[in-house]
DNA sequence: GCATGCTACCTTGCGTTACAAGGTAGCATG
DNA sequence: CATGCTACCTTGTAACGCAAGGTAGCATGC
């Protein structure tokens, strides 16, 4: 999940509906609950950065963009991502018989 | 994780310190405290079965294999793991740029 | 200009999962 | 028969995602 959110912050500055949007393009369906959180610990970690916009119609919001520290941090997890699905095929591929 | 274990026990019958060395063959770090409730859970559940086993050297194991419902529920995790990969992919095409 | 509604932010409590640590007991070995 | 190894299991802890609920800005209609 952290690997998504960070993933889509890495060349766009989105705020949290639009994420959950994108997600859910993807088929990927998350809470507003477990965004914020995420969001607020990423960036008190220094992982991402943001700056208020104000809307067209509504309150102003919140627009998260990666900071260095965060792109360096993607692509661990682009590693650790690629060792699970790794990992996993090797299991698989023993087990092909059911 | 359960996804793994399932997968382990569709066409073998394996004890826990068994499963615990295929899946570190394959790079997953596990421990025995974290598949015995698991093994429990899905023994309870009906997804899996066991019988008792002598060693040569040692106390008997519990040997574990899939029962039908566990099959089935095999075939739905794939599914599921399918699913996710699919979505992870999604996210991470339109993000190639870092 | 005030009430209503929508949007955006955030918090709290719950269930689940994985781990570390510790505990019981069978069996073999010297 | 004492020691050690193996195998089973439990307990407490931390992290994660979700559902539900709560605050507040801004727009809209009367």
């Amino acid at each position: 999940m952290e690997f998504c959110i960070v993933s889509l912050l890495a060349d766009e500055k989105i705020y949290t509906a639009e994420l959950i949007d994108r997600l859910k393009a993807a088929n990927l369906i998350v809470t507003d609950g477990t965004l914020y959180p995420m969001l607020n610990r990423l960036q008190k970690g220094e992982l991402l950065e943001y700056h208020w916009a104000e809307s067209e119609s509504g309150p102003p919001r919140k627009y998260y963009s990666l900071t260095d520290k965060g792109l360096t941090y993607l692509n661990e997890l682009d590693k650790a991502w690629q060792d699970i699905t790794s990992s996993v095929q090797t299991i698989r591929r023993g087990n092909q018989s059911e």
